[in-house]
RNA sequence: UUAGUAAACCGUCUUGUCGCGCAGACAUUAAUUGUCUUCGAGGAAAGUCCGGGCAACAAAGAGCAUCAUACUUCCUAACUGGAAGGAUUCGCCUUAGGCGAAUACAGCUAGUGCCGCAGAAAAUAUACCGCCUCGGCCGCAAGGUCAGGGUAAGGGUGAAAAGGUGAGCCCUCCUUUGUGAGGGAUAAAGCCACUUCGGUGGAUGAAAGUAAGAGCUCACCGCGCUCAAGGCGACUUGGGUGGCAGGGUAAACCUUAUGAGUUGCAACAUCAUGUAAACCAAGGCUUGAAGCUUGCUCGGCUGAACUUGGAGGGUAGAUGGAUUGAACCCCAGAGUGAUUUGGGGUCUAGAUAAAUGGCAAGAUUUUCAGACGCAAGUCUGGAAAACAGGACCCGGCUUAUAGGUUUAUUAUUUUU
RNA sequence: GGUCCUGUGGCCGAGCGGUUAGGCAGUGGUCUGCAAAACCAUCUACAGCAGUUCGAAUCUGCUCGGGACCU
């Protein structure tokens, strides 16, 4: 399987967003936030995901951009193994990353961040469908 | 050569690899997907401070209100923009000119308001103290007190005290040439007379003062008005006149002139979805309910497809708008210049929860440490590379910005 | 993206161009056996930079914060 990136990956409707903010579950590994939910897509995807940063945190539009490409490089890199094991347990899920902090990170720092929220998320996942069954 | 100032321009680069966005070609699929190729952030993309394009409002028309602008001419699609010029102020050089900088630069002589504190007085100079004088009273006198009149010489203040400067008795004598002596002239008040009650005349008198000074008089400058010459014009130069009335403040109200219809691409159009211009109740039919039209009025428009209440449902996403344009580059011409005319060439981001990134290697510049070297410098290792990210599009303005290049100019050093 | 509003001590909040009110809080005192309350005193401000004006929190321009509305 290949690290590309599409448009179909990202989640753009405004009413699931909603649907996060209001229904979702959190996980925290500072400065990266996560928000998820499952959540059934008309295209089959199993994962879709946003990029966010805060103008309240972080004042520079510049730096906003930055901090997304790192986190979307980050998430390309790593979702592999997560997205696998979503196929085969047959569930999808929309995923809401905020960067919380304040300061301007680099990307290793980013990298580690997001490899740890997925796999404690990947955990997470497979003790509820373990618990379904 | 070095440093300063001003203006203009540039504003890290290369390769590999994994990825991203628009478009095109080819292949492929039920939908789709894959491969390749071209292109892919800025000088400010920012602030949203001006202006315009564009769009909507069944009119956008008039008046008022509101807002904006304000030396002149020109440029421009337009402008709180730019160019050239004028005036004023400041600085420098040196001299009656030159150079440079700054200027929200219409009108307080249309009206109204304000000018705290201090000060006698802050805009009609209403005389507070002082000075002079006349009268009454007290007192032996010196003087005191009360009332009236004159006088702008003096008065701490204040940002500012009424445009600025100068002049404002005469003769004789002395010589210590003055705040001297003598003589003459002169104001107001008071006194007497007359009176049309506004004043007029007369006598007395000689204090202060005729140094300085002044709000009084005169002259000049300045201001105003006006004429002539030059200039498209702002204005400049020169002459005449006689009003001296006119302190500051309009980024105080305001006046004058000019301009602005309002709202903004989240405008707006099309498609899709939706029984939704539907259902129930009340009001309301051309002698006109009600609504729309920019803040108000007039005017205009719609004309039962309307208004109010009830009950209830759906959409909230795709396309256009959207990038070929007052576009950019080169050459030639016009113009002092902003700019413009002609010719040739180029196509140069179009995303939409929003594309430029990650990793690796190298180069360039700066800087730090160490080594070598008399020095210029060389080598090794580390760090840093500004301000900052399109969101309908353009023209400006403003603000942020490491470093570099060019030109002009000023000073300095060296050589000739 | 667009259209607007706003900024005064630690907090709230007045302010007509002329010495920045007032309340709460803080600090020190009086009072009390000790506190509280009360009373007295005191500390700390006009977001920043320019301009207009004799004089600016106030008027004007620019910059920097904070907030609201429009889908």
């Amino acid at each position: 399987m290949k690290l590309t990136f599409k448009k179909s990956e990202k989640l753009t409707s405004r009413i699931i967003i909603d649907l996060i903010f209001a229904e979702g579950k959190t996980l925290k590994k500072y400065p990266v936030l996560l928000k998820y939910l499952p959540v059934e897509f008309r295209d089959k995807e199993p994962l879709k995901v946003v990029m966010s940063v805060p103008k309240r945190r972080i004042k520079k539009a510049v730096d906003r951009n930055r901090i997304k490409r790192l986190m979307r490089e980050a998430y390309r890199q790593n979702r592999m193994p997560f997205k696998e094991m979503l196929i085969k347990e047959e569930k999808s899920l929309a995923l809401f990353f905020i960067y919380n902090g304040k300061e301007n990170p680099d990307f290793t720092a980013i990298e580690e961040k997001i490899k740890l929220i997925l796999k404690e998320l990947g955990s997470v996942i497979s003790k509820e469908t373990k618990e379904e069954l």
